[in-house]
Formats: C-alpha cells, sequence, structure tokens
DNA sequence: AATGAATGAGCTTTCATTCAT
DNA sequence: AATGAATGAAAGCTCATTCAT
C-alpha cells in the first residue's frame, strides 16, 4: 500500500469536491444555467479555485463524463465477469444500467441530458468512453454470433446503438418523471432485455430468456 | 377556388422563411449559438422583424417543433394507412421515420439534438406532439396484443420509448457520422424493425418478418 | 359663420384624435413607456398616420404642452376679467388652476410630471408658454405694487415661481394621490391663495383676505 | 480606534465612486439617456463592476436618493438644533435647503428633475425620505400651531407642499438658468421664507421677520 | 391620406474568466 | 494553493421611424 501525498490527497478531495458539486448543479439547473459561482458555492470554494483544478466550465463536464464513464465502464465488466451465456450477458448489462441510473439519479440527469445539449459534445467532442462503454455491447453480440447462438446476419454496431438507444431513451423518461417512483427500473431492464434477447437471438436458443418472464409495470 | 390573399401569403412565405432559415442556424450552430441575427441573415430579413413572427428565441426553436411534428404525424399516419398486420406497421414506422431523418437532415438535427438541449424542452415544456408521434407505436402495439400477435405481457409505453430510442439513437449517429455514407439508414431500419418484431411477436407468428432477413434491403 | 373645409374639418379631427389618445396614454404609461403604437391603437389610426400630423413622439408631447397650455392661459385671463382686486386676481389664479387640474386629470399628469421628463422639455426646450402663463401671475404682482397693496420689495419672477410651485407641488401630491377625494383641490386653492395673500400684501391691506378664511381640509 | 479594514473601505470606497459618477452622469444627460457605461466610465470601472454595487440602472437612482436624502434630513435638523422659534426655523429651513443645492448642483438636478422622471418613482415608489424631510417642516409649523405663533386654521400638509413647491420650483429654476450667477438663491430665500412667514403668522406675532425686511440678505 | 409590415440601431445585463493579493 | 473582486465581451429584444402600397 503506497504512502498517501497529503498534497495529492488534499487535491483529490478538492478535484472530487468540485465535480460532485457540478453534477448537482447541472442536474438541478442544467448546465448553461448553472453558473462557476453556484458550483464553487456548492463546493465550498471560490469560483477561482474551480479553474485551479479545469480549464474552464465545458472541461468540468466533460471530466465528469470521463471519470464517471470510466467507473461506469468498469463496473459493467465487473458486473458480467463469470457471466458465460451472452445472450444472459444482456440481462446483466441492461441491469446494470438502470441501476446506474437509479443509483446516480443527478449523475444520470447530467450525462443523458446535459452532454447531449452541445455541439461541443456531440458534433465537435468524440465521446471515446461512451463507445467503450457501447463496445462491451458489440462485443457480447459478436460473442454471441462466434458461438451461434445470435444471429450472424445482425450488424453488431446497429444493434449496440438500438439497444443504448433503449436503455437510454427509457432512463430519460424515468429521470424526468415528475413520480419517481411511477415504473421500476428493474422490471423495464428486464422487458428490454427479453425483447432484446429474443430478437437477436438464432432460432430457438433463447437461452437468455428465464422461464417466466417478468412482464411490465403499471 | 378562393383568391390568393396577398397579405396572407406573404406573412406565412415570411413566417416559414424564417422557420426554415432557423432550423439550419440551429443544426449547423446549435441553439445556443445561434444568434437571432444568424437566423435573420440566413432569411434575409431584419433582426426585428422575427419578432413579428415569434415571440422569443425559444418560440422559434418550439414552433419548429411543433409544427415539423405534426407534419411528422400526418405522415406516418398515411403511410401506415392499408397496412393491416401490425408486426408489419412496425417496419413501416421504421422505415418512414429514417426517411424522414435522411431527407431533412437539418431538420432531424434540430429535433434531435438540440431539443434535448435545455430544461425548458425536457423538463418544463411537455412535448405533447412526441407523445402524439409515438402513441402512433403504442397503438400498433396494442393493436397487435388484441390480435393476439404481440406478447401480451409487454407494456406498450416500455417498448415504444424502447423503440424510439432505438430509432432515434441510430438517427443521432447517422447524422453526426462525418461520413454520411458510412450506413445506410433504410438497412438499418430494417434491422431494428426486425429485431423488434421478433423480439414482440407472440410465439412463433411473426408475420412481419420476411422468410430471409436481407441485411440490407431494396 | 364660415363654412367648414371638409379636409380641413378631417385633419383637424385626426390631429386632435391623436393628440387626446396621447394624453391618456402618456398619463397612463408615462411618456417614455408610452409606445407610438399604443397612442395608434388608442386613437383609432395607424403608427405611420401619427407621423402625417407629427413630427415625432417628443412632437407630440410638445404639441399637448403648447396647445394646451394655449388654452390654459385663454381661460386664466377670462377667469381674471372683471377682477380689479390684485390680491382677489391671486385667488381667482388659484381656484382657476386647481379647477383646470380637476377637470382635465390626464393631461394635468402629462404636463406636471412627464413634461418634467426629459431633458429635451427642461434643458433644452423653452417653455415659452409656461412663461407665458407665469406672467400671468408677475403682472398681477406687478400691479399690486403699483397700487401699493403688494409689498413693492418682493420680486415679481420670485413670488411667481413660489406660487407657481406651491400650486404645481399641491397639484401633483393631488394627482399622485390614490383616493382622489383625499383632499379637496378647492378649499386647497383658498389655502394657498390666502397664505400668498398675506404674505404679499402690503401693511394691513389684505382686501383679498374673505372675512372668514376658508380653512384646510382633512 | 478600530484598525481600518482595506476590503471594507475599498468596497465602500467605490460604491460611493460609482455613486458621485452617475450623479455627474444623470445630471448632464438625464437618466434615461445616460447609459451604464458612461456611468462605468466616469467612475473609472468596468460596466459589470456596477452591478456588483446596484441590482441595476434603477437601483443606482433610488440609492442616489435615499443616501443623499438621508443626509439632507440629517443636515436640515442640525441646522435647526438651537432655533427656538419656529417662525424663525422657517427662514433656515429656506436657507439650508437653497445652500444645498447651490453646494451640490448636480445632485440638485438629479434629485429634482430626474427623479420626477418616471411613473417608476412617482406612482410606484414611494419616496419615504422625501416625506421624511418635508416632515421636518410640517413639524414646525404644527408646533408654531401649539405655541400660538402660526395660524391653527392652516393645514401642515398643505403648507408643508406648498412651501416645498416653492423652493423646488425656484431651485428648478436656478438649476435651470444658463447664467447661474443670475440670481442668489439666498436672498431668495429669505423672500419665499418672509412671505411664508407672514402668510402662516398669527395675528401681529410675526417674530420670525427682521424689522426691515432685507430684498437681498447677506 | 392612410396603412402597417419591416427595419435596425441601441443598450442593459449576465457571467465565464482573470489575476493581484 | 486559494481567493473573490473586477473585468468586458456578447446578444436578445424593443420600438421609433420609414416607405412601398
Amino acid at each position: 500500500m503506497p504512502p498517501v501525498d497529503p498534497a495529492a490527497r488534499e487535491r483529490t478531495d478538492k478535484h472530487d469536491l468540485i465535480l460532485d458539486a457540478a453534477i448537482e448543479v447541472f442536474a438541478e439547473k442544467g448546465f448553461h444555467h448553472a453558473r462557476i459561482s453556484d458550483i464553487a458555492r456548492r463546493a465550498g470554494v471560490a469560483d477561482g479555485t474551480i479553474y485551479l483544478y479545469f480549464r474552464n466550465k465545458d472541461d468540468v463536464l466533460l471530466t465528469i463524463f470521463e471519470e464517471k464513464m470510466g467507473i461506469l465502464i468498469a463496473g459493467v465488466q465487473a458486473a458480467l465477469e463469470g457471466v458465460d451465456d451472452p445472450l444472459q450477458k444482456v440481462r446483466i448489462f441492461a441491469r446494470y444500467h438502470f441501476r446506474q441510473v437509479e443509483d446516480h439519479r443527478a449523475l444520470a440527469e447530467v450525462l443523458q441530458i446535459e452532454l447531449r445539449l452541445s455541439n461541443k459534445f456531440l458534433k465537435e467532442y468524440r465521446p471515446e468512453k461512451l463507445w467503450e462503454y457501447l463496445n462491451v455491447f458489440a462485443n457480447i453480440v459478436r460473442e454471441g454470433q462466434e458461438r451461434g447462438v445470435v444471429r450472424a446476419e445482425l450488424d453488431p454496431f446497429v444493434l449496440m446503438w438500438a439497444f443504448f438507444g433503449a436503455l437510454d431513451e427509457i432512463a430519460m423518461q424515468w429521470v424526468l418523471a415528475k413520480r419517481r417512483d411511477k415504473f421500476s427500473l428493474e422490471a423495464t431492464a428486464d422487458t428490454v432485455a427479453d425483447v432484446f434477447i429474443r430478437g437477436m437471438a438464432e432460432g430457438g436458443s433463447i437461452a437468455g430468456l428465464p422461464a417466466t418472464v417478468p412482464h411490465t409495470v403499471e
């Protein structure tokens, strides 16, 4: 175990402090309406201090994306560890994604809504981390195709986007819903996974489906 | 045939002129970076003229959304007319959606990216028109369930969001792609429809699927 | 009786129509917040029509001043006709002034408040008409001094301003008062006149005072 | 003696710096024609700095009024201290008022002309400070009535407005006069005071008047 | 004469960013 | 490293005025 460098420790603390404050503020007011001074106040630091840790306001949002997506990628890989069946992995992925959304609502709002906000992030910026995350799914598809349980004619990229799009849209609806308990993301995860698994599966080999299909809410 | 009222004609023209200019500018620079003067210049009118037709900048975006979604809804209903099989309707919907995106790239960019821009549109504003459009799909699902060709346990709302999310994400990737010919939206439409149809279908009754699923159609 | 020229008649009508509308609008919203289109709408004419009768917005206010003050001057001179005692004239003047304010509240508001509004009117513009009106009072003072009923050492100009200032301030308070019936301008006129008459009078010759001094309201 | 807090000192300085600059600019160009950037340039600060000290342009004018009237009120009370005779106090009040106008010409212009500028200040805003100032005079009247030296039938409110109106109008004429030395405000103060004292006084008890009223004092 | 759609100059205010302390 | 007062660029919107009809 390496000795903790107090300075680095302190630095890390303030870096994270600002980032967490920014996530909350961005989620509440939106990126454009969030002021640097709002973030600074929430983080308990001076406005100028933010510029010691981040290049500018955009960089704060970018860093949230990069760092949090990194954690998300590590998490989904850990969640898939030990699962053999590619179709089962699809279900795990969906459940994991929605659990993250549920557990980190503010972060989810920022990543889903605010990140789509500006050309900065969707035209100039290449969200490599997002692709890395999505690629985990594409690899599941490829693995399924190699094993013959996923229809070979399906384009992994198209499936990847379709699947992520489905998860993302549902997550957004959940985030935007006034009554947050309106529907259970967990049950929804299984519905979506179920549809995709059946839709992807080769012939009758839909091992990924449970005997009893968990159905919809409401 | 009624005589054309020149004043009304002119008025309509300028309204549309500004709206079309706004779509282009919003698509290029994004809503927040687009200046009223940019739109005015593009439309060939003075800045102030925009305020004769729209309350403010937000109203321009909102009107684009309302009017264009209205056309979209009418179009998809027309496209579905005469189609009987609900599962086949799913395919028609997907193809229609992507054709619109292909034919109106700038508009698609605005609707997809910029409308997600601010809390204004996703938190306060209720996009009734979007829901109306999505409801066309939900009704297809319900119809299929009544006929016994779509599994009864699937929630039409969840399916609706999942399907729209899938279409939307793919459309966004297409819009954002530097090389626009990178992939064919038309072929993709069939892939996505195919996966959803199989995923939704009751038992073996997947009438909506062709005997051989072509990866690239046409 | 001269034959009425229909064109001139029409012209006069519209001129006055606009002016009367302007007085109301200026009184309600203030000169700066009043829009030409407000006046046009109130007058029932098009915006552009106003510019056929007046050079610009300032000119509308100016014309109100010039024309209405002209009427005021004629009126006060008529009111003073037949009155011989200079001190009595002071009382007549005060009563006349307040009666005009009472009878033309909107106009009073405009003349008192809005005319003081801009440097336009109080720095560059020389309100000759106002001076003409005030000069009626100065002449009363001079006449009184010649007759020996007003103390010779009093500067007519200073008295004139003091008297008008007193009337004007009280009128403004009355105009601004929420409850318009809060105090009677008529009784107040006598109080003010009384104080000035006593203050101006030579020795005991205060013929202008009634046997019973009408006293204050409330 | 407490140590001077440099921050507070600096802050106070900038607040006053801006206010003083604003008084000059308002006096020169009028409130409406004065731009924030004019004030900023005059004060030697950036435009934005003004908004660190004041809510908006209106607030600058309002603050000038509140703060300067506060000083005026304190000053007139100090000037009246030690004077016993109510009628004499009237003279002191007039002299004090005109001395302030003479010593702070720009401020006087702003208070007199610009404060009457808009409904903002005369309809919505209740100038409590002005009333407080005027009330000093009303109290002199009441005191005089209690002592039996001022006629009991006179309404202190009417007298207060009349007196202030007289002072204010003369001050305005002085402020607006091109040749500032045209007339002496100091001599005029005595003339006005003289007229009011005689006009207000009970019977022959006009102790406030010198045996020989000088037309020009000092 | 009358209209009213169109013009475009003008200005307050915000807030990301800097930098002297 | 931290502060936070100061900066100043940037742009949405209003409305007096014009002018083609």
